[in-house]
DNA sequence: CATGAATGAGCTTTCATTCAT
DNA sequence: CATGAATGAAAGCTCATTCAT
């Protein structure tokens, strides 16, 4: 399943590594060990059992276990962030009219392509969701940093919406908010039951119901 | 030592209830230890302080420190279950007129009584929310039980709807928990900013939008 | 030799005693240990097994290794300070004469007093003199203190003696310290060839030096 | 092991003196870092950092952290027998009166000379009589052996000085220590409270104190 | 030869749990 | 029943030493 593991035939070869390689190893380890058995659970040893190193090793490229959970934490927060960057802000197409499907079907594709990139990687999202939380003050801090960064997308999107005559006017904060935790909780429910992140369906049920409301036409 | 005071004459019953009591007190302070400072970075000492008993006497009361947890979410899991047990089903008044403002008011009714009574108190909250959160297997399992049971109630009232013609067809269970999530994403929020949970108002908002969605119309 | 070690009949069993007392034992045990190899080739362990308890057990009286180092040294700076604050100021006998012999004899019975009860005790002195050094900053300044203590009675008695004309005047700080250094060299060497410290004879012999030099008559 | 050897050609001297250099400034980097931190508190990597040198290159040079230590002790050891060897022996100018001034001014003159030598770079006394104390079994012999050495040099001169009747009959190996210790105090002195040492001025000091004594004449 | 990444024995320290009092 | 001193498994962490490059 994992690439990281150390092959098993030459046992107790030294592997030598550049160091920025070397410390992205030992986080993709340490997210996959986070991610199956929580923060807590997780020793320093089975970190390095999993990248096939020394504990030592793992020492000289973070300060101490927190910070290899910071550091973690960080690397999602920087590569959520290049996406929210990337990102193009929200275009309405001209003429396009609120409350028809034409509208439901605009705002379900953007949120599909935007969601798929941060819940499609499932050791990811556990550490986000499940793992993180509560481990410790400052990874509490980043993660939040990434949960408003995240919400602050769908915030400026439906800013822009509401500009534009397709949404009604509404605390777009709250919104949305409401719709990323809506979101999080179809993903927990996934990782919860050990079923696969179907995010498109996700992201596409959760459009529908954000667009149109629960109430019979 | 203890504040419960002595009686030495007729123990028998009274000696029963003291146990409870004595039990419930320690839960009570470990709800307060958990939801303040998390599972793990609580220390069965620190429970044992603010109950005002020795280190040895929780042990008499409980298996061990994961007990303690997994006996704080059975109750709190009791004390929903009683809830969702005592709620009256769904009824839809004759008449009602879906899409109508009535319908959106009686729907927040329903969910304002219904959340208040389990979001009311901000460390149970934070347990459930934060807390308990993969701190254990068992303990996640007694968490999944009670959000079960709460999206089971919400699921009910969902099917009832759609059965009256109030609420178009959907996939309630899927519908409910996106609805769950998005107020426990307001309730967590209002944690994190160390806001008081408004409840009511939180309830409110959801409710509104969970109706209608967001489209202009 | 010790009456620390844990009867070896009841293994594994557990002992109980006063705060106060296994506070004492496990300094004795640490004296005896730092003095016989050195504080860092000291583990905790040894010193735990010495006094025949559990690791943990020390960790509740202790901060850490280094606080019972420090523990140690103020233990034998309060015993030294006790001794200082109960040695009576020096009295000159009325018509001693200076150079005489009997000078010398009163001179030495008062140092071969005092320092006995300082270096009395192997295992202190070995910590004072060896041990000790240079392991932490903090304990150097304590056993600086005692140093500055044990030096300053030194010099009281030789400003009270050259006031009353007995000794010439001279720098007594330095002097005294030189008078220290001696003894302790002397004491150094019997510990370093494992002699056991005469300290009696070293006193006397000092005090003869001290007081009259080596130049012949 | 040695890399000194190796002579296959006309590089043959070359190579041998840069390793011999090399393993020079090791030690110089060595007596620094000891001298500062002491022996414990020094790690190998601190010394290779202050020689600008790998860590693996220490190793090709000693077998260790404590052979460094044992290097450093031989070769201060190596340079006071060098001392020692080349002092000439005491030669007792004729018709020098014992008592007088005279013998006191000698006295004095041989000892500022040797030990100014012996304790005028304060980095070497500091590792002498603090840093290395009680870091090691093998280290503390070289350090006994290099006072010995010194001690032995006392020792001779008494022993000549008193056969020339300049110095009464005493026990000359105690009487030399005693001195040594007390020099070696006043210069501990220095060095705890950071001043400079004024060796010159110690010896002096010493001396007088030594030759006449303490008493009134 | 030089390097510094890698190593892991060994140590300190914590804290849930036990048990003599 | 209550206690809290005692326990020791288990974890984190350090750093002298090795070795592939």
């Amino acid at each position: 399943m994992s690439v990281l593991v150390q092959e098993p035939s030459s046992r107790s070869r030294r592997t030598y590594k550049r160091a920025a390689e070397r410390r992205e190893q030992i986080l993709d380890c340490a997210l996959e060990a986070f991610s199956e058995s929580g923060y807590h659970q997780t020793s320093v040893a089975d970190v390095c059992q999993r990248a096939g190193i020394g504990r030592g090793t793992l020492y000289q490229y973070f300060e101490d276990k927190r910070d290899l959970l910071v550091a973690l934490a960080e690397r999602i927060a920087g590569r959520i962030t290049d996406l929210v960057d990337k990102r193009p802000r929200l275009q309405i197409p001209d003429g396009l009219k609120p409350t028809g499907d034409e509208a439901v079907a605009f705002i379900q594709d953007r949120f599909v392509e935007f969601l798929t990139v941060i819940f499609e990687d499932e050791a990811t999202a556990r550490v986000i969701l499940k793992a993180g939380r509560g481990a410790d003050g400052v990874v509490d801090q980043i993660l939040r940093r990434i949960d408003e960064r995240v919400v602050g997308v769908i915030e400026a999107d439906l800013r822009a919406a509401i500009d534009a005559g397709i949404v009604r006017p509404l605390d777009e904060r709250l919104v949305a908010r409401f719709f990323m935790g809506g979101v999080e909780k179809l993903v927990l429910s996934c990782l919860d039951d050990d079923r696969p992140i179907d995010i498109e369906n996700i992201a596409r049920e959760a459009a529908v119901l954000e667009a149109r409301g629960i109430l019979a036409d």
